[in-house]
RNA sequence: GGGCUCAUAGCUCAGCAUGGAUAGAGUGUUGGACUUCUAAUCCAAUGGUCAGGGGAUCGAAGCCCCUUGGGCCCA
């Protein structure tokens, strides 16, 4: 509970009076204060405002009269305004939050009930290498995926792997019709080679060559046999990309429970079975007349009806979907086999596939009572019938859910360097026309800015360790950028400002745990016991316990509304706070056994609660930078 | 044409769920702080018609309606 015992202590304070005043339902709030304004505040005075015919003001001061104080609540005073502003016993509310801290389990809380929940998210095409774009699903997918967890769900993650579409078409067609080799000639990543030099390069020759459409189409039609060679060859390179995109996300602290490969569920039957179920549940209908004569349609309710099966037989795209939702949700019986992946993830965590041939493996249980597929917000049409479709078929209305995040752009001047000129606005990344900046590459140039300062700073460290932080510290600024803010904010990546590592930024928050390391180091004392917590008594001290104590709200605030930008909020917070008190309040070679102990108390506290903040962001904590 | 979404300091963003106290950070610019637990830090100055208009409210950056501008999706 840590600052929520307060708040909670705060709550019956008040209820009480409330009772003796015969008034309930008011749905008022109790939040840390603003500074200056004592330890929380309650917006109670307003809400009684009408119900009682007084002014906020005159109805704070009656019922701070009435409040009474109690272990951790020292006062409750009527501020002007109509606020009511609680001040806390902080040497009683210190012991609360700072004992409390250190245990291994602290920043739990329970949101979900031991639920299971199944996060979709990467899901990239294999035929080319993940740009920055990509990175932004992957860590949104990734952090959510942790909070859920430390809020009380079982978290399954699901990576689905498009091998049968268009794109994996097109490298094939290069492949095989436009001889491009089968291995990168500069030695370049296989992932790389694929989207930069076959990929872009047979989408060029569409336009000059209108013939290949109809290889394309052919390919298609041959990849769907999987028995045929086009689907074997297929097969083996989407397997050799897919490889090398996991290398990346595995480098950016990425892991995953699960592979789905979309030719399985095609080949699976899942599908026919689930319109067989649309059919008889009449979620589907056959289209008679008019424009979209013959096709099987969804009825839209205010929008257009959507196309599920053309007149000639096939799936649209939609369709693809709906059976991995409903597999998802364990709607259907499971037709899948499982193995382990042939290379094992960094980490603990078991990275399983689906195979259709029958083994005797014990596989994992993946289905979720509730879904959440991170797919970016241009895809929200269709996320929103997959929703609608699927409310149909289990009842709990938010069973399926969209989690949807705008894209990210390049700046113009980044846009430029790629050479396009995109007359001063920013500019949206494509595949197709290699028009964007790879994960790799910007992975690569952190690292070894990253490394030289590091190198600046401890000459004499060797090159592992200078390594070691580089990575931390590189993954950390990349990881940070992309859920620094909202969900619903563009953003618009640059090369230079994203080589920032001052200000709001990973490093920063990082730099406070390597000040906190250094000091306990130096102090060469093990976790002091029987500490006087009433020596704890200045702003920069009772700030930062105040900070530390609010990782459990942070947590719980950050699963209820899907939001990893809490989470950064947070420790950004609580940092700014660290550096005050390391400006403020000096921890060592103070001539004062107790005080040094009762602030090393809070050190040791911070620094094991940064450290979970920035789990949770999936960001190293170093102790040295 | 229809739908979704965004608009707060020069720039990038918090705050909006649950209306209430002086609208906060970072960055930029200017100036200051390292014989001190690491300066990837800190302090100060600078900077705001909260896109515009209307409405409900004792009270709106926040709620409702309209308008404008940007982005995306569908046709």
């Amino acid at each position: 509970m840590a600052f929520g015992s307060f708040i909670a202590e705060i709550e019956s304070g008040l209820k009480k009076v409330l009772d003796d005043l015969d008034i309930s339902g008011v749905p008022y709030v109790v939040e840390p204060a603003r500074p200056g304004f004592g330890d929380a505040s309650s917006n109670l005075a307003f809400l009684l405002a009408k119900n009682l015919g007084k002014g906020p003001r005159d109805i704070a001061e009656m019922i701070s009269k009435r409040y009474c104080a109690g272990d951790l609540v020292s006062g409750c005073e009527a501020h002007p305004s109509g606020y009511l502003n609680f001040s806390a016993n902080w040497s009683s509310l210190s012991r609360v939050i700072l004992t409390e801290s250190m245990r291994d389990g602290y920043g739990s809380a329970d949101v979900g009930g031991g639920s299971s929940v199944v996060v979709e998210h990467t899901s990239v095409n294999p035929n080319k290498a993940l740009h920055i774009g990509h990175v932004r699903n992957i860590v949104v997918g990734d952090t959510i995926s942790r909070i859920l967890s430390r809020a009380g769900y079982k978290v399954s993650v699901l990576n689905y792997v498009d091998d049968s579409g268009l794109q994996v078409a097109d490298i094939v067609l290069g492949f095989r019709h436009l001889g491009f080799p089968a291995e990168p000639p500069d030695g370049k990543k296989f992932d790389h080679y694929c989207g930069d030099d076959v990929y872009v390069k047979t989408t060029e020759r569409y336009g000059s060559d209108p013939g290949l459409e109809d290889v394309r189409k052919e390919i298609l039609r041959e990849m769907e046999d999987g028995d045929s060679e086009t689907a074997k060859f297929a097969d083996m390179i989407t397997r050799r990309v897919l490889a090398c995109q996991l290398e990346t996300c595995w480098r950016l602290s990425v892991t995953y429970d699960c592979l789905n490969f979309e030719s399985q569920i095609l080949r699976s039957g899942l599908w026919s079975r689930i319109f067989e179920e649309m059919k008889n549940k009449k979620l589907v209908e056959f289209e008679d007349g008019g424009k979209n004569a013959g096709c099987w349609v969804i009825r839209g309710d205010a929008e257009e009806d959507k196309v599920i099966v053309r007149s000639n037989g096939t799936a649209t795209y939609v369709a693809k979907d709906i059976p991995y939702a409903a597999w998802k949700l364990g709607l259907v019986d499971d037709p899948f086999y499982y193995t382990k992946y042939e290379k094992e993830q960094p980490g603990s965590r078991v990275l399983w596939q689906t195979v259709l041939e029958p083994n005797n493996e014990k596989g994992p249980s993946l289905a979720g009572s509730r879904v959440i597929t991170v797919i970016d917000s241009r895809q929200a049409r269709l996320q929103n019938i997959i929703t609608q479709l699927v409310a149909k078929f289990k009842s709990a209305p938010d069973a399926y859910m969209h989690l949807g995040y705008e894209s990210v752009t390049l700046s113009p001047d980044t846009a430029s360097t790629l050479g396009m000129d995109t007359a001063g606005k920013s500019a949206q990344m494509s595949g197709r026309k290699g028009l964007y900046v790879s994960a790799d590459s910007v992975y690569d140039t952190l690292h070894e800015r990253i490394g030289a300062e590091t190198k600046k700073r401890h000459p004499e460290m060797d090159s592992d360790g200078i390594n070691r932080i580089a990575h931390d510290v590189g993954v950390g600024v990349m990881r940070y950028e992309m859920i620094r803010q909202d969900l619903d904010k563009i953003i618009v990546f640059d090369l230079a400002k994203s080589q920032s590592l001052e200000g709001d930024t990973a490093p920063y928050i990082q730099y406070t745990h390597a000040r906190a390391a250094r000091i306990l180091e130096k102090s060469g004392k093990a976790l002091p016991a029987n500490v006087d917590y009433s020596l704890l008594d200045g702003r920069p001290e009772l700030d930062l316990i105040r900070g530390i104590g609010m990782l459990e709200v942070c947590v719980r605030d950050a699963a209820r509304n899907m939001s990893p930008k809490v989470v950064v909020r947070y420790c950004h917070d609580l940092a700014v706070s660290f550096n005050a008190f390391y400006e403020k309040a000096h921890v060592l070679g103070l001539d004062d056994e107790n005080l040094e102990n009762a602030r090393l108390c809070v050190v040791y506290s911070f620094k094991g609660t940064i450290e979970k903040g920035l789990g949770l962001l999936g960001i190293a904590a170093p102790d040295v930078m």
